[in-house]
DNA sequence: GAAACGTGTGTAATCGATTCCACATACTCT
DNA sequence: AGAGTATGTGGAATCGATTACACACGTTTC
């Protein structure tokens, strides 16, 4: 490996000079620019990142922190962010908890001591020791998905979003609508989705059965267990439309309602939210809500870079949304 | 930030010591562990990576070169090479080339330059530069999805598959079967597929119309144009079967069929490859190729954690796959 | 009882950069 | 002419870890 060192030597300049040159800043003079130049070039020398790091404090790095790394969702805010950072000489150090919520803890720990520049945090779930884990790591910091307080957080307005997409449900006429969530220790998903649909069938002054709800873990299958219990439990009862809060499930809940002979919309519609290509292409297309997955990764990855600058902002955003209506309602 | 030098003085040790209960090497007294890890629990210490890294040329880091971030392939992939690494105590740096060429040798490069301790790289294409730019790092290297000579390749027995399912189709009684594929310098997708499939052809005795070949850029609406491509510059003269180098070109292509009210697969019959989550969603399914990505993936990552033992390997491991028949053929 | 070895600890050099400071010129301004 | 400023350069400290080496002591071994 060539070192700052090499390069000064052979430039015949002091390392301070080729630092100089290489970080554009101080005085160089003309010749002694271009000498160094002229040798960084030949030798293909390229600084230490770690030695850099060492010195300054900043690594140029983003740690990206997953609940799941090979998701829809997951992967399409990464691809947000990649392109903001990657544009500033960012790179990412990515990290997934595997929906383990220790993790996220670990890895902040773990994401400063590398001395990541800053954290973006697709958060599941809030607590306390994780609240603690950010404000020890003193770092930049942006939460995408929930509200963290004291954290500068991108929010989906899911209880805006449930609300309509009730709304939208119920003025196709339906009276018996289901629910297919998940656990509530998610606060986004688990229950702003849940309230905005329960307080709209409440102020529709429509009848809510316990039956008529069940809870998945965000996969298909899930979807499709929870529908069988719906249907099973109801006999001669059905709802007559589901709302699904995730795409995947509402996908599974098809899958069962298909192999049951039941028509879709006909006999029960179906909704989803998370707009997922597939959401487009099974059959019937499914009715879902895009919540601008890319856009949000792009506007952390932008705030992101404006706390390096600046000093905390300490907001909340609220990231829009669209209904998509497609053939499934 | 505590560094190794305050956790000596509170523990009063010297930082050597308190190296040696960090890493686990040397002698140490037993007296002397239990003041060091007291102190490292109380404070939350964590070694600092850039320092370490900076002494022992090691960071813990794996780069991985992706040719696009937010695709269903790259993302298993990842996942598969997170579960190994993660396990390892090992990071991944994601870096996304977004299909350009040129970026693959300057991320290739920059890598280097962050002491990374090894890369995997997602090959889309072969060449010189490329090449030397592996050469020249001189780091454990594991090329993905092609065979680059001189370093260790995990790649897909696309040939064979092609030929496979080509025969596959056959079988079922097709006799004019059209082509949508990709182009020609993606040797695997785009070369090795095509040849599986024609080789498939030819040997069978059928003919092969030049206006039954077409070719898309891996989009789904990428899939959608070349088959209403196909079907407009065929009137009256339909192949009975598509053969489609990739899932996502596959329901494109699919899309458009249906539009035309064209049955699938009684009118014409589809394939795709890759056995994404949606071939198993849409309707009809997709009958289609597995070729187990987050296994490619896990086995990237353990050759590249053996490389990092033993010396370099440099071995071609040809991948599995298998044939999902579902309801399109 | 001396040599050899095992155990425990600390000193100091080292990795490859950045940056404060001192110093040397050359030019400008009263 | 002398002070002040702009320009150019290098010496040396520094960041926070690892590790070769030296040393001290206790225990075996012949």
């Amino acid at each position: 490996m060539t070192t700052i060192n090499d390069i000064a030597k052979m430039a015949n300049v002091s390392r301070t000079t080729v630092s100089r040159v290489l970080n554009n800043n101080g005085y160089v003079s003309e010749s002694a620019r271009e000498r160094v130049m002229k040798v960084v070039e030949e030798t293909g020398y390229i600084p230490s990142v770690s030695a850099k790091s060492l010195r300054t404090k900043r690594s140029g790095v983003i740690g990206v922190i997953l609940p799941k790394i090979s998701t829809e969702t997951a992967s399409r805010v990464v691809g947000g962010i990649n392109e903001v950072v990657a544009k500033e000489g960012f790179q990412i150090l990515l990290t997934d908890t595997e929906l383990n919520h220790e993790k996220e803890i670990e890895y902040i720990r773990l994401l400063h001591s590398r001395h990541v520049d800053g954290i973006i945090l697709l958060a599941t779930n809030v607590n306390d020791r994780l609240l603690h884990a950010i404000e020890d790591a003193r770092l930049p910091f942006i939460s995408l998905g929930q509200e963290l307080p004291g954290v500068t957080s991108i929010v989906y307005d899911d209880y805006h979003a449930s609300k309509d997409m009730t709304n939208m449900i119920i003025n196709k006429g339906h009276k018996k609508i289901a629910y297919i969530g998940v656990g509530e220790d998610d606060p986004a998903v688990g229950v702003l989705r849940k309230q905005g649909f329960i307080e709209t069938i409440e102020e529709a002054g429509l009848k809510l059965e316990e039956s008529w709800l069940s809870y998945g873990d965000f996969s298909i299958e899930s979807g499709y267990e929870s529908m069988k219990q719906i249907i099973e439990t109801n006999p001669g009862n059905f709802p007559t439309a589901v709302f699904v809060v995730t795409d995947r499930m509402a996908i599974g809940a098809m899958e069962y309602l298909k192999e049951q002979g039941l028509q879709i919309p006909q006999d029960i519609a179906i909704t989803g939210i998370g707009a997922s290509v597939m959401s487009k292409y099974v059959s019937p297309s499914l009715t879902t809500i895009d919540y601008f997955n890319k856009e949000a990764g792009i506007m952390a990855a932008e705030l992101l870079l404006e706390q390096l600058q600046d000093q905390n902002t300490n907001k909340k955003f609220l990231q829009n949304y669209r209904l998509i209506e497609r053939d499934s309602v």
